[in-house]
RNA sequence: GCGCCCGUAGCUCAGUCGGAUAGAGCAACGGUUUCCUAAACCGUGGGCCGGGGGUUCGAGUCCCUUCGGGCGCACCA
């Protein structure tokens, strides 16, 4: 059980009952018992935890909030709870309580009993969809796709830590007008390699990748597309590059530590008519017209700035109205919540699926579409200018050949999403603690060494049942288990807020912590029972950061 | 013009439901050190949280307004 979490309820049934004593004493009015909270305060000297009781209920008690206060702190008997020391108003009405450390000290049993499941929540016994990257499979995996990679398969560790069942999902834009013109592409750069003089649609993929694919085509088909009518040369040519494209974006993902569980067919929701349909329910549900020959939703009925086409005037169904047939299967397939990670560029289209999910009687709440801002890279001081026409567009396999996977993962998840991001070239290279993701790996490289060390003096490392933790009473020391036994709860907020950068933010945390204890204190000491009490210390932090670089999709290297 | 996001220390950024004296890293300045992993460690300075108004016990956080930056506003995706 989380260990924070543990001592917040107690200490809110303590409150709760005071609480009541109070109004039953007559010492205080009140209809309805205030929704407060126990709060770690900012400040140390505001003690172990914090409850904001006693301001909630100042209008309802008709009474200064530091009075409330302090009638119950009266009223809360003092030993009445093991472990706390001291209970006192303070400040504008806030309750500090004062622990002893007796509950930090449970931490590393817990922690070495759960292993790698520590900080995993209990099951929630919901089903959550993370859908993410969905890049088109035209081109390149660019950063925006790297980004969106990162965040998305982090939250879903997070999501799956926080005791969702998680499903991870690629949908595979394989139908609709770019594929269409991407087709055209193909043909004209087969036909041009072919020696005709053919023109090369306008706004059609001009990329070298595709060019590489249409060489790929020849070797395999050779001179036989030739004499075809041209729209069976085309399907043939698409099928080819899709499937080209699509194993390269697997590959290029599974790199990047990223598996999905399943891929999802545009073209399948076409051909199963499952477009058509929902076009269909929403016109009977009254949310369709008729203008100018084309079939509009009214999207402003749900806060859109306009109404959206759904169906062209020459009969073929938008992206718009395949994306709702998309969301309408994935809630049919029963998630209780459905995220999407979108680039910020999409925003316009936040409200308006939101809206078609409502009008087709879904919650429009479960569907959470995370937006992120766009990246910028940087190769020290100078921004790296990316441009298709020049060429000199970074791939994501070019990254990750550059600077490597762990430090573009960390990299990309650092930030807030809606945070523009600055991604240094150099900085992610660098092995250097000015580098965050060196500096986290570098704290999990340093315990091994440690340990490593303690294995040449022949002291093996200690199991819990012999270590007196109570010995761990430096400041640096229990501040390191407070961080540690706030791991669970960490993860439950990153879910709660869907906010996969406190992640990395955590493990950064933790990570200063550690090395700050280690430059104070020798862990390999004169004193046999606190040297093992230092190494079980070493033990629960390893894991700590072991499990949270593990949702961070990062390695933890034992030697550096 | 309308909509969304952002604006916090010199720089890059944190800041769960509104909570007590707004934080971190880098840079700057001062000092210590060569010790289980390596130029590392400790300390100091630095802020009208873009501006203005409001809501309340209490606002970086919520509402309105204004300025600045980014993005979007196709029968493209």
């Amino acid at each position: 059980m989380d260990p924070v979490q543990k001592v917040k309820m107690s200490l809110a049934q303590l409150v709760s009952e005071a609480l009541e004593e109070a109004r039953g004493q007559k010492l205080l009015s009140f209809a309805t018992a205030p929704d407060f909270v126990i709060e770690v305060p900012r400040e140390k000297g505001h003690g172990d935890f914090a409850c904001n009781a006693a301001m909630l209920l100042a209008r309802q008690a008709r009474m200064a909030p530091r009075q409330i206060a302090e009638i119950l702190v009266g009223v809360i008997k003092a030993g009445s709870l093991a472990g706390v020391e001291k209970v006192e108003a303070a400040g504008a009405g806030f309750i500090n309580f004062y622990l002893s450390n007796d509950w930090l000290f449970e931490v590393p049993a817990l922690v070495v009993k759960m292993g790698g499941d520590y900080g995993r929540n209990e099951s929630k016994n919901q089903r959550v969809q993370v859908e993410f990257v969905s890049a088109n499979p035209t081109g390149n995996l660019h950063m925006g796709n790297a980004r969106g990679g990162a965040l998305g398969d982090t939250l879903a560790n997070i999501l799956d830590r926080a005791g969702y069942n998680v499903e991870r999902e690629f949908y595979i834009n394989d139908a609709g007008n770019q594929v269409e013109v991407f087709a055209e592409s193909l043909e004209a750069r087969y036909l041009q390699l072919k020696g005709f003089d053919v023109k090369f649609p306008e706004d059609g993929y001009a990329g070298q990748d595709v060019i590489e694919t249409v060489r790929n085509i020849i070797g395999a088909y050779q001179d036989r597309l030739l004499d075809m009518e041209s729209a069976d040369r085309r399907q043939i040519m698409l099928n080819f590059a899709l499937t080209e494209k699509i194993d390269y974006i697997k590959n290029t993902l599974e790199n990047f530590g990223i598996k999905y569980d399943v891929w999802f067919s545009e073209r399948s929701l076409h051909e199963t008519g499952q477009v058509d349909l929902v076009i269909e329910q929403l016109k009977e549900k009254g949310y369709v017209y008729e203008k100018e020959g084309a079939l509009w939703f009214k999207s402003s009925e749900f806060g859109d700035e306009k109404d959206e086409v759904l169906k062209r005037a020459n009969g073929i169904p938008t992206y718009f109205a395949a994306d709702i047939a998309y969301h309408r299967d994935k809630f049919k397939r029963g998630f209780d919540w459905v995220i999407n990670i979108w680039g910020a560029d999409h925003h316009g289209h936040v409200a308006r699926m939101k809206g078609a999910m409502q009008a087709l009687g879904y919650d429009p709440a479960a569907l959470e579409i995370l937006l992120m801002q766009l990246v910028r890279l940087y190769r020290g001081g100078t921004i790296v200018r990316m441009s298709k026409r020049t060429g000199t567009t970074i791939s994501l396999d070019e990254l990750i050949e550059e600077v490597g996977r762990d430090a573009a993962r960390f990299t990309f998840v650092m930030r807030s999403p809606d945070s523009h991001l600055d991604f240094d070239l150099e900085l992610a290279k660098q092995k250097s603690l000015e580098n965050p993701v060196y500096y986290v790996q570098y704290a999990h490289a340093r315990i091994c060494s440690v340990f490593r060390q303690a294995a040449a003096y022949n002291a093996t490392l200690p199991s819990v049942d012999e270590v007196d933790v109570t010995l761990l009473n430096e400041e640096d020391e229990l501040a390191l288990l407070r961080k540690i036994a706030e791991f669970p709860e960490e993860i439950a907020i990153a879910a709660r807020t869907v906010a996969p950068h406190r992640m990395a933010r955590y493990v950064l945390d933790l990570a200063g912590l550690f090395h700050s204890y280690y430059n104070h204190h020798r862990v390999l000491n004169e004193n046999p029972e606190l040297q093992k009490a230092r190494l079980l210390l070493l033990m629960v932090t390893r894991i700590t950061i072991q499990n949270g670089l593990g949702i961070l999709g990062v390695s933890a290297p034992e030697q550096m």
